[in-house]
DNA sequence: CTAATTAAGGATAAAAACATCTTTTTATTA
DNA sequence: TAATAAAAAGATGTTTTTATCCTTAATTAG
């Protein structure tokens, strides 16, 4: 559904939010050490990110990305509409240009509800929420995508 | 979330459901321009289709593709795995490979329940369902990818 | 039997997504 | 001020998806 681009923003920027601030910054190699993610392309990623005013950054020594107060207010779907844009979501399950309510395509129904529901969530959740939803519930939440129950 | 391999690929199937039998064979060429995609991309999947029996097909004049009995007995999860496979259906929407109810990622409780019911209907409607609730609701619905109601 | 028609199969091409590498710019600190 | 650390920028390469084209095989109509 979404692209890997957009997967591995999510998670950087849940990552930052939560091991970052104004006084410590975190470089692109890092970031992408922690989440298990191809380094050059996370950095590429994180600087679209930094243009698109999701992740603030520093250059030089000590320097690196991180969340500000500001980059903390924006939602999951801020981040999706950097990355991969809005078409997706709008878009047909079966890639009909003329499908709603009104003239919908045979799993229209199937997919609408949750789709609506998928959007609500993205749109009102801030990372700052989030991040606020994993302390509370006190879960160690992984961002790495392998398997850390071996050690 | 499918490609637009298999969005061609139910659409196909819906359309042959509507328009073929055994009596009624339907050339690639037909079902492509009627669906609007493109025409060799379209009759490769039919073929492709053919091979995984979930439509029938006759060469020579008067051939072409069509549904019979077992065919229409057949689910949209049935398309789905024999087209994209399901690994995009399991798999986490952060692209995490530990992600479960136990160790949910953070959208997990957003997405789950609804890939959950997506993939309940998928799996439990036949096309012969779909056919009988589009004929049900008396909707005409098209399956082609454009504006038809400039006409 | 021959010509026409249509699926089957395989080679090729174009576009997009994914990923890497190299050079330049900026800032820090020693 | 010089060395260094890190982001910024952009060129390049690889893989997957999407799409096309050409040849072969099968079937039917005449």
């Amino acid at each position: 559904m979404l692209s890997n681009a957009c997967k591995y923003a999510i998670r950087s920027l849940l990552y930052l939010a939560i091991h970052s601030d104004e006084t410590k910054k975190i470089g692109a190699k890092k970031v992408a050490e922690e989440l298990e993610t191809p380094q050059p392309f996370l950095a590429k990623l994180l600087r679209q990110l930094a243009t698109a005013k999701l992740v603030s950054s520093t250059k030089g020594p000590n320097g690196g990305f991180f969340l500000d107060t500001k980059n903390r207010k924006k939602s999951v779907w801020d981040i999706i509409k950097s990355i991969d844009g809005t078409d997706k979501f709008n878009q047909c399950y079966l890639g009909l240009s003329k499908c709603d309510d009104k003239n919908p395509c045979p799993v229209h129904a199937t997919v609408s509800p949750f789709k609506q529901k998928l959007l609500r969530d993205f749109r009102d959740k801030t990372i700052e929420n989030l991040v606020e939803d994993i302390k509370r519930k006190g879960t160690v939440i992984s961002l790495k995508d392998f398997d850390t129950l071996d050690s």
